[in-house]
DNA sequence: ATGAATGGTATTGCATGCAATGGTGTGGCC
DNA sequence: GGCCACACCATTGCATGCAATACCATTCAT
């Protein structure tokens, strides 16, 4: 079986990741490989290769002596990976306000209008949210980019809460998600560029309050 | 032996990489875990770990049906890798400006002098001048920006050749990397930026030009 | 009652063995 | 002489088994 478009370890990882992002396995959560291996039904090596793995790029940590959790950030890290984020998101807008085809333009266009008409409820803003950014991504055809995003992407799910609680900030988004998409249908990079920086400053800034209330 | 400052497939990991950043493994050079294995004196288990790290890290692929390859870039990727390095390298530039200390400061001016007086042969000069972009990403005090940056760096080991190769080259990165070391000094984060970001679209133009005319 | 020592146990780290797969070379046939 | 088929072999994918370790509970002594 030295062939398949998805090997076990794949499986595994994957997995993790959807659970990870999903909440179903929440920061500081244990994490055995024996269980893994039962849910997925393999055996323990390719569990290993998908541990190693996360651990590398941070999702898990080695606990102590005894076994893997879920990562925990501090709020220093949440500070870092917002500061990057600024960066990232900024390439990806100007990639996409160069590269951008007509049609993956007018997906994001959709995207927002179903976040403004659509929806109301936190979890389902902050997975269109998710999902426009990703989309984004994509949408820049930089295929760095959009691996270095999605690796961020996966850090800020352990970041705990969506700032889509706290009041007005739906609409605060919207906002400036459209003056991003604007500039990319606009061609304008410089432009897109800059409003992904505005909005991700301000979106730091409203993750570390909310994180700062809560806490 | 649940215990151990560095596991084997840790050392596995670094090897490879080791061997990809000092040309020891070239792109296209087919990689075999049994082989891995004998090298290091380990079995196959911690090697298909590293092995399925540094593929997921994108520097190995699985070449065909036939074992793994380090990873060959193409011109597009190229272009890629250097239109995101702008934004890293900028954020590091950045970041540096406003939180390295006065001690990384001086280490990044001796690095700067070290290139300026001692080294002569292109070789060299490659090693100081990744010194160089290493310790800005280390005195910005970053941990995502600091991996990102690490893993690009990692990716750029397999664009053959070395810019200062050609004439002239050396002086005008000594021009840029100052510019760039200047401005953290001074603490001022948007000339930094604006500095890297400029240094490195002028490398992505030396490098793509070397690329175009050896091939 | 509290602290320290000790044995048991949960859990990882690694090696080995086996099966599956795809390429490669060889021989036969047209 | 060229092409196709077949068998072999190299190489990976995975499961299992064993050893080592660090935690945890329990017990004993003070």
């Amino acid at each position: 079986m030295a062939r398949a478009d998805t090997s076990r370890a794949d499986l595994v990882h994957e997995r993790v990741r959807t659970m990870i992002r999903e909440g179903l396995l929440a920061p500081g959560a244990r994490v055995r490989e024996a269980d893994l291996a039962d849910l997925v039904g393999v055996s323990r090596t390719p569990v290993r290769e998908a541990i190693s793995r996360l651990v590398s790029e941070g999702q898990l940590v080695t606990s102590g002596g005894r076994g893997f959790a879920v990562a925990r950030l501090d709020r220093q890290q949440v500070i870092e990976l917002y500061a990057l984020r600024e960066f990232l998101e900024a390439a990806s807008a100007r990639f996409a306000a160069q590269h951008a085809s007509e049609t993956e333009i007018e997906a994001l266009r959709e995207l927002l209008e179903e976040s403004r008409t659509l929806a109301r409820d936190p979890q389902r803003l902050a997975v269109l949210n998710k999902r426009f950014h990703a989309a984004i991504g994509s949408a820049g055809h930089n295929r760095y980019g959009e691996q270095a995003l999605s690796r961020l992407s996966d850090h800020l799910a352990l970041v705990p809460g969506t700032t889509f609680e706290m009041a007005g900030r739906a609409e605060i988004v919207h906002a400036e998600h459209t003056a991003i998409l604007d500039a990319i249908d606009d061609r304008d990079a410089d432009r897109a560029e800059a409003a992904a920086r505005v909005h991700i400053r301000q979106a730091g800034k409203a993750r570390l309050k909310l994180l700062f209330d809560r806490i």
